[in-house]
RNA sequence: GCGGGUGUAGCUCAGUGGUAGAGCGCCACGUUGCCAACGUGGCUGUCGUGGGUUCGAGCCCCAUCACCCGCUCCA
């Protein structure tokens, strides 16, 4: 599939337009059309409802507990503090100057290498070494230093790594770093690259009132924790889910709407004990990839992968990501991670706030002390005093800050998934065709009313029957010009359903429907139309 | 952030210093009898943006923006 046909076709339709098109456009940013909001509004709703609304049973087949919140894009900047994106998101960058070099390396990854003791008069020069640590470092270091040995003729016994990040304080009068690529000396010194987006809340800029855009949703179901408990009387395990827009200072975005700086997110926070995270966590992966099948994913297209440790996220244990064949890569994409991201978040909000975020099991508790009790059922008195006594000793056991599994999935990377995967072109009748294959759960038009002819009675039957079926769903009226070119009209906006009315109708009240992928015609009672459509869009499980 | 490429009508593209074009699409009228029909008429452009050279710039020069490819980055 070639990207440019889809990306012209989605301009064209309207699905997908250049944020501040006229402006010149913005880098990184889009919108969505009459088309495109259709169909990403579907996603989302499709999404609320088959997870939130009415959830898959779980693992022994009991109903799974859903809410949802939505909350505020700007949160207090303590948030991001607690969750590690106010350092962790601050990666400083060090480039390298030199022509046909001009590597970009993160600061931390980058150790010196002194080279002071094996060079004449001692001069300050110290050679760059990519490691993932200081220890690498140190066992490169003799390496690198005897490789220079020869240039700068003395002994080279004492080399030593350190961060690049200390040069500038360093006791070494170190002059220069070499880059580790080229070995010239031209790395820029460390420089801060935040890939949050800043904002200031209320009308003086200041430190003090410096805010962020947030970059994940998952935050604000965190800090709400508490808050859904107490309001709700939901029992572990359940989920807490989210739809909204998050931010994200990307250094080069890319690939169309694929890496946008704004960009939205559906995330599910599932709280459940620890000793069953692993469960939940297999389970959430394996509903995740199956909701997208459903949708119409083919499966050789979708890709669940286990995150290697070296690539888990700070805050998790494990994850996998549910990765897609975008026709722009040979590598497939991430659509949507599942992360089981333990207790960190409420760990670390406990932490920061003060605030107690633990989870106390009423139902274990009660179940234990109608257990330790009973042989003092006829003893009133002995059996406060015990009460007691496993209030004090027993009663923290039964505490304990639940265990999260993260399905996050793009909301924006899953409605681009949909139309690379939608995008086809066929023959019919001889004639070529693009043809958008969407579910029809997700077709921005669930289907078009024709009448083939503008006489007869045709438009009256047509419309009537058109105000009908706007009453439940998105549905198109065209009389313009030759069915047929009207058919490849809407096989382009991918259409499920083409609804004819015709002379035949006029006599007995049936219409013909066309089907979008088959191109095939049935004649059907008018009064059925509602239905065939309602059948078409259940979900099915 | 670096290197390379691209940018002319809604789309695909032609236009090598001298009056901005074609096909498709779109709109109107007529026609219409199930898969991009036909006829007639019509709309469509700061030639990505800003500056410069020139009597004159879509075309040459500089800058800038956006997109594509590669590098890099992506908790």
């Amino acid at each position: 599939m070639d990207m440019d046909k889809l990306v012209a076709l989605c301009r064209r339709r309207g699905f997908i337009f250049q944020s501040s098109e006229i402006y010149g456009g913005i880098n990184g940013f889009w919108d969505y059309g009459p088309l495109g909001v259709e169909l990403k509004n579907n996603i989302k709703a499709a999404w609320w409802n088959d997870m939130v609304r009415n959830p898959p049973l779980g693992p022994d087949g009991q109903e799974i507990e859903m809410v949802g919140v939505d909350c505020a894009l700007i949160m207090n900047p303590k948030v991001w503090v607690a969750s590690g994106h106010a350092a962790g998101f601050a990666d400083p960058m060090v480039a390298c100057k030199t022509e046909g070099c001009k590597k970009l390396y993160r600061a931390d990854k980058v150790f010196l290498v002194d080279l002071s003791p094996a060079t004449p008069g001692g001069a300050g020069v110290a050679v760059g070494v990519e490691a993932n640590s200081e220890a690498e470092a140190q066992t490169l270091a003799l390496d690198v230093a005897k490789k220079f040995k020869k240039k700068h003729a003395s002994d080279a016994t004492s080399a030593l790594a350190m961060p690049l990040t200390s040069i500038a304080n360093s006791a070494a009068g170190i002059q220069g770093a070499l880059c580790p690529n080229c070995q010239k000396n031209s790395l820029t010194p460390p420089r801060a690259f935040n890939l949050m987006f800043e904002s200031h809340a209320g009308a003086i800029q200041s430190e003090e009132n410096k805010v962020f855009l947030r970059p994940e949703t998952a935050q604000g179901i965190f800090v709400n924790f508490k808050n859904v408990l107490d309001s709700t009387r939901l029992k572990l395990p359940f989920g807490i889910a989210q739809v909204g827009k998050s931010f994200r200072n990307e250094i080069n975005p890319r690939n169309y709407t694929f890496r946008s700086r704004e960009f939205e997110q559906m995330e599910i926070e599932f709280f459940c004990r620890p000793n069953e995270s692993r469960m939940w966590y297999e389970f959430w992966r394996d509903v995740r990839k199956k909701w997208y099948s459903e949708l119409g994913i083919k499966s050789s297209n979708l890709r669940p992968r286990e995150q290697g440790p070296e690539e888990l996220a700070h805050y998790s244990v494990g994850t996998t990501d549910i990765e897609y064949m975008f026709p722009f890569s040979d590598e497939p994409q991430e659509l949507e991670g599942v992360a089981h991201r333990g207790d960190f978040d409420l760990n670390a909000h406990m932490k920061l706030s003060g605030k107690d975020l633990a989870y106390f099991d009423e139902e274990g508790w009660n179940a234990f002390l109608q257990e330790k009790l009973e042989p003092y059922k006829d003893d009133k008195k002995r059996r406060e005093e015990e009460k007691k006594k496993l209030d004090k000793e027993e009663r923290p056991k039964y505490a304990f800050v639940p265990h999260v599994v993260e399905p996050s999935a793009g909301a924006d990377r899953f409605t681009l998934a949909v139309l690379c995967e939608a995008y086809a072109e066929d023959t019919v009748g001889g004639e070529a065709r693009t043809v958008m294959r969407f579910h029809p759960r997700l077709a921005p038009v669930k289907a078009a009313i024709l009448p083939l002819v503008n006489k007869e009675g045709m438009p009256e039957k047509a419309h009537a029957l058109y105000r009908e079926l706007k009453q439940d769903w998105n549905v198109f009226y065209d009389d313009g010009g030759a069915v047929g070119r009207r058919y490849r009209r809407q096989d382009e906006i991918g259409t499920p359903y083409c609804i004819t009315i015709d002379g035949q109708t006029l006599q007995d009240n049936t219409v013909t429907i066309r089907e979008r992928d088959s191109t095939e015609q049935r004649r059907i009672p008018m009064a059925t139309v509602a239905d065939e459509i309602r059948k078409a869009l259940k979900p099915q499980r």
